[in-house]
DNA sequence: TCATCAATCAATCATTTGATTGAGGTGTGG
DNA sequence: CCACACCTCAATCAAATGATTGATTGATGA
């Protein structure tokens, strides 16, 4: 919960952007527990462990301090989109890549997917916020728009399926899923098998699953 | 966007009723705008056009405030629910009925999905609202568990459809859905259509479609 | 050694904001 | 007409909150 980055106990001395990355670490564990309500700039610094004066040194106002949480989100999705290679897979193989990084995601760093859909509820009445979380969004439903068109092309996936509207359900289900709560106890298995079998091309009832 | 009952200019009084519907309009109006984050109690009151005080008079606090809106929500869900008969239909057109049911709450209140988004957040910390928008999200989820169980019992629906998993993948891409498309469009259609493929048994056996 | 600059802090400001107080008004039953 | 419950407001409070100021500290290069 505490930073990644202790800062050492004494006067010493941070670099802006390690500074800046606490700060965004901390603003992150903030709106997880308390929500983008509950922000306040005395509350990061605390965290962090420096004066209010300093933070504004680093980050000059709130909205500037909300855009840099939009932006760490952004680096952190993409190097996570990057780390594993797409080349010579089936779509079905990529669908399951797909399935398994958003577990990883969850599982490792659960705070993302808070914030992230924090931030996309924001970006609906902030353009600053909108014009960096909607493309990282967009890119991230793109990716199973690509996947799914491939699929169809392949044949392995149902003829008629509309590649931009299962993009749409899967990452929608995918996000309705990390807001489960509630005593609606569906495992991540049972979703992202009723998935597949939403999309795959339905043959005649033989059993061909690996 | 105002009020569904106008208030008489005059020096005329309300009773406490009404005002509490008033109130409850204005601040999901205003969480509509601004989110929860952007909700002042001085801007409900003067969207009501009454004094903070009497606000305060007849809400006591903001967190009663916020669980008179999620009182509202549940309200308007409940009533929206209970329009349409559901007796003698079968699976596919119970899921089209919830469809299309969905598409006209968004056209004639389309604040009501984006605060029911919003509190839905703000439940994961606060059990007090909760206790309120826990059970509303289950109760809708529920009659798509139910819609789904119904129609693989009778066949309409793949055979190895889980009720449970279909009804969380619908609910999520709904209101996925609606969190960045609000301008809604014909990509509502395809978005059903797509869903409707996705559970329908596709067949070999022979066409079912009515 | 010293000038410079990034980084830091204590103290403080100016608003904002949720909430309260006390003093009325208004209608209704008796 | 009176009393009493219900409703409303102007004025105000105390705390919270985003931001600024002016001074200090440590590192770096000339």
């Amino acid at each position: 919960m505490q930073h990644d980055t202790p800062i050492p106990p004494s006067g010493k001395r941070e670099s802006g952007d390690c500074r800046r990355l606490n700060i965004a670490a901390a603003a992150r564990a903030i709106i997880v527990e308390r929500g983008l309500e509950g922000l306040r700039t005395r509350d990061i610094a605390a965290r962090v462990g420096i004066n209010i004066a300093t933070l504004h040194y680093h980050v000059p106002s709130k909205e500037a301090l909300i855009t840099l949480v939009a932006d760490s989100l952004r680096h952190d999705f993409q190097a996570q989109a990057l780390r594993n290679s797409r080349d010579g897979k089936t779509a079905l193989e990529l669908l399951r890549l797909e399935f398994a990084d958003f577990r990883e995601t969850v599982h490792e760093t659960p705070e993302l997917i808070i914030v992230l859909t924090a931030l996309i509820e924001k970006a609906r009445r902030d353009p600053a916020i909108g014009a960096i979380m909607t493309p990282l969004y967009d890119f991230w439903r793109a990716q199973f728009v690509e996947i799914f068109r491939q699929g169809v092309a392949e044949g392995s996936f149902r003829a008629n399926l509309d590649p931009a509207s299962a993009a749409l359900i899967t990452t929608g289900a995918l996000t309705d899923y990390w807001r489960q709560w509630t005593s609606f106890r569906a495992s991540f298995d049972n979703l992202t098998q009723e998935l597949e079998h939403a999309f795959i091309a339905q043959t005649i009832p033989s059993k061909d699953q690996n």
